[in-house]
DNA sequence: ACTGCATGGTACTGGTTAGTAACATCACGT
DNA sequence: ACGTGATGTTACTAACCAGTACCATGCAGT
């Protein structure tokens, strides 16, 4: 069953409250935070706002849990690869730059949904920037961990080049659509990888 | 002088389509384009909102002059670039990088603001999308003349490569702080270039 | 049948926003 | 002095939005 069937029956039987989650997140991910009412997430939820504001405190704290969810199915894929590609740290690498270059490949796609909600919320204070930060630094220090394990020259500058390259693309997309150099991120990637590799004669 | 004392002078002497044009940069930089009503930036170029619907039909058509100026005070810079290191197209990268660099380097930076508004309006038909489409295709073109009139090898896919770096730095920025991976991308862009170089013996 | 609790529905408050109307004022060229 | 056009001022509309009060409903366990 694909993504979409299971979130709209997820919105026919499920829980209120992960029904709410789950149409926070389609509303807020293709429009926006600040594009989207909360009285739209409530009717896609087929529910109403006051049953909203009985589970959650605000819109904040919605969109908070909104990203914590979201943090944590990207962790539930990071699982997937580790068991896919067991004791092969350069395979789970590459499985995961796969994984977002068919993100990426997506006409819809609209990046980083983590990064633009941080760019939608400039307030520092506002509840969902530590679940950002948390998670952009987990992602990062795991793949610098992979790097290592993989035995690449400059473990931690490898991982930061492959880190920025896949945030530049999946943000560059947004501008220019994935016919601009976003599209061709997976070959770039593999490129670096091949030039932080310890033999360097063939 | 600094910019912003400079910025300070136009919206007291210029004229009050530059002040609000000079309030509304820095206004909807900071704060992001929907975090900002029309009567703040009006209040912030000292005038009022009917002045500046005299100036700009609505809006968005406001937030399009505002993200026009910006590409071309961009193209300013690399102009001033170009004249700085005339016929060294690798030093004119060079400099550029280091230019995004000191940006980034600014507690107070919040990334491209071109890049940040594509996230704020995806609506695909808002008049602002194209001025950042233009401009970022215009600035990958030219990082792609650059590197083929400098000699290195796989022309097109290093300067893709500084590219997508560079924009994924200035979103990881706001994520995670300067602190994370973006505050060492001058290194890293160093490093593609070494790597697309030639002559690979020393 | 009774009770308690989660939910649905409606209507409301108070605040904000984009955009407009109408009139007053000021500067400037003649 | 005069007139014209740009600007300032105030007040307004219509819509939107976050958040709440209040009551009805329906479903559980007992």
């Amino acid at each position: 069953m694909s993504r979409a069937s299971v979130q709209t029956r997820d919105r026919q039987s499920a829980s209120p409250r992960q029904r709410l989650l789950s149409a926070a997140r389609e509303l807020f991910s293709t429009r926006g935070i600040k594009g989207v009412s909360v009285d739209e997430v409530a009717e896609m939820a087929q529910t109403n706002k006051m049953t909203l504001y009985r589970h959650f405190e605000s819109k904040d704290l919605l969109v908070a849990a909104y990203l914590r969810e979201l943090a944590a199915e990207a962790d539930r894929e990071w699982e997937a690869i580790t068991l896919a590609h067991p004791g092969d740290p350069a395979g789970q690498i590459k499985a995961w730059i796969a994984l977002v270059a068919s993100h990426l490949a997506q006409s819809d796609d609209r990046g980083c949904p983590l990064a633009n909600a941080a760019v939608e919320l400039p307030d520092k204070e506002h509840p969902a920037r530590t679940v950002i930060e948390q998670h952009k630094t987990a992602q990062r220090d795991h793949l610098v961990h992979l790097c290592g394990k993989a035995g690449f020259e400059h473990p931690a500058q490898l991982a930061d080049e492959i880190f920025l390259l896949l945030e530049g693309a999946r943000v560059n997309v947004q501008s220019v659509g994935r016919c601009g150099p976003g599209g061709r991120f997976a070959a770039m990637a593999c490129t670096l990888m091949a030039s932080h590799t310890r033999t360097g004669t063939p």
